[in-house]
DNA sequence: TGATCCATCCGAAACGTTTCGGAAGATGCT
DNA sequence: AGCATCTTCCGAAACGTTTCGGATGGATCA
């Protein structure tokens, strides 16, 4: 049986105290180099590894963040969650190893912000990354009112009152649109997420904008079911009377679907229909012509939340914003 | 400022001792009825959340498992590690509200072993989940060493030394192979994941007993990039002079794979070509002919997992094994 | 009546850490 | 020399829980 490597160890193999100990190995001022260099290569050699829960126990914070998953659980093209997911624990890791990333999804037939509610209680985590923001997002609400900090993926309605991290989405697919009308599109139709979600009127307003700007009369559709919805409204729109020459698609998921459509009506996307999508999500078959998207990289988005997030914020909400970048591919050629 | 709700508050309240109370809320027998009931209902009343740390520093358990993301997570097959996360923190949940799924990614210049060796000396979770085991698995070496309790999904080489919980695949590919067979197919080209995986050896099984008991020649091929590969693959061989008449594949993803290539051939799948894939996945566009697939419910392999993991094991390990199911939809019309 | 036993409760120690408030000795100043 | 100051260290309490080993009182028994 192994000694157990708890501070008392290193105290009494060191001659030192157990306070001595702690305050070297937390870099404190009132230790000698000295002391402080020899106990922690010693706590390196023998591998210490402070326990947690004591820690936790003693200072009252976790040292976790939660992550909490939701929306759309049944479409799981939908790459979003994962790709997040991966990249926070990634981000998370590099910025500090000792913390958790505690992960849970909300039981299909619970209320979501019980799941919080339950975390915040049982002293499970000191903060949480909120993604996929809604307008009106009850969780900002719950959590605006329980004081815990959390960042979110995406601007609320109550943006000016939490930190949060998001993309520049209005200016994307201003930019994007303007690329399609510069092509000569005149008849361009904007597929857009349900409307909850903030993301779903920046991408709008962005699209609006460009129309405007051009004096085109916009037209936008909601896609409830995804990938299936899109299909389904192209299908329709393609066979009518004034079909569009051009879609902007809030996700690429959408421009696959798009696509899809495009291909059975005869037409070949990108010479005869241009498309853009966003997010930059891999193809969904091989032969597909490559489809032009707005490309932001998850791992600078999390990194951003990362940083926020174990910052004990003071005073004013902090905000970072990325931009989309125009990656223009086989679709609009 | 509310008081903390802790038992010390519950007892003082209660006029009782911390102890008693602690007990009550344990549900031991040397606390009599009466105080039990009104223990708990204050307790309830009043919100008390046990304090996880100081649980956990007590007890030396910390109620939470481990699941260390690992694998190609640029791949589709991405899909497998969130569908299973998604049904894990379901499970656990049901099982045992108060226990957490601490979840990470192995940073891409690391040892995933390190990772494990962090959770464990750091104390962070008391056991794991491992997903898609080798047959040589160094995560399982390391487990065993180490003595922490983990259930993984899928066999290893040392099976009879830990627990796990596994898909019979061997027989759902005899079943598949067979209905093929059956239907008069001759020519059946089996395409299969990486050689390493165990389950990837269970599948060839089933399929080479299958093509044995009617005498047939066998004839495989592994598709290392995945959907890519498998496309290539079927392109290659569906121009060969012995075209295969029917696909077996390991996974869906191949299946899909293979259909875009029978289609851009000038077949059709189910009519020209039969094709059985695995694991149910959502197809990947509207139009596709439904995939004939062997089925599997997320939902109960995590189950088992969690109750596995959660109960501590002694003695012998133990083992679930649940069956594929056969759909038969239209690409084996 | 006195001993025994059971049901019910409680005190106190322990888990491993952090941190407040000193203490001891060395150093600087007058 | 005497006093203040700084450096370096340490004792002890605390965080909230679990659990061991009793303690108390009433019921039971001979």
């Amino acid at each position: 049986m192994p000694p157990k490597i708890t501070l008392k160890y290193l105290a009494t193999e060191l001659g030192l105290s157990v306070t001595t100990v702690s305050r070297a190995l937390g870099g404190f001022e009132d230790v000698s180099v000295a002391t402080r260099e020899r106990v922690q290569a010693f706590a390196n050699d023998v591998g210490y590894q402070p326990n947690q829960s004591a820690r936790r126990l003693k200072t009252g914070r976790t040292s976790s963040v939660g992550y909490i998953m939701n929306g759309a659980q049944g479409d799981f093209r939908d790459q979003f969650n994962t790709r997040l997911l991966v990249a926070l624990g990634q981000a998370l890791h590099d910025a500090a190893p000792e913390h958790d990333l505690i992960v849970t999804t909300v039981p299909e037939d619970r209320d979501e912000l019980e799941t919080y509610k339950r975390f915040i209680d049982g002293g499970k985590v000191d903060s949480f990354v909120v993604a996929r923001t809604c307008i009106q997002d009850p969780r900002v609400d719950f959590l605006l009112d329980s004081g815990v900090p959390f960042v979110t993926h995406g601007r609320t309605g109550r943006a000016d009152e939490h930190d949060w991290v998001d993309i520049n989405a209005a200016d994307g697919f201003l930019r994007a649109t303007r690329h399609l009308i510069q092509q000569g599109h005149r008849n361009i139709l904007f597929l857009n997420f349900f409307s909850d979600l903030y993301t779903a009127v920046e991408r709008e307003t962005g699209y609006l904008q460009a129309m405007r700007e051009a004096s085109l009369a916009p037209s936008s559709r909601h896609c409830p079911h995804g990938y299936a919805s899109a299909y389904q409204v192209a299908r329709e729109v393609l066979a009518s009377a004034d079909a569009p020459t051009a879609f902007v698609c809030a996700s690429d998921i959408f421009a696959y679907g798009v696509m899809e459509a495009v291909s059975e009506s005869g037409r070949t996307p990108g010479r005869d229909i241009a498309i853009i999508g966003a997010d930059n999500l891999p193809p969904l078959m091989y032969q597909q012509p490559s489809l032009s998207t707005l490309d932001i990289s998850f791992e600078t988005v999390s990194q951003a939340l990362i940083e926020l997030v174990l910052a004990p914020r003071e005073g004013v909400p902090r905000h970072r914003c990325f931009d989309y970048e125009l990656l223009l591919r086989d679709t609009t050629a």
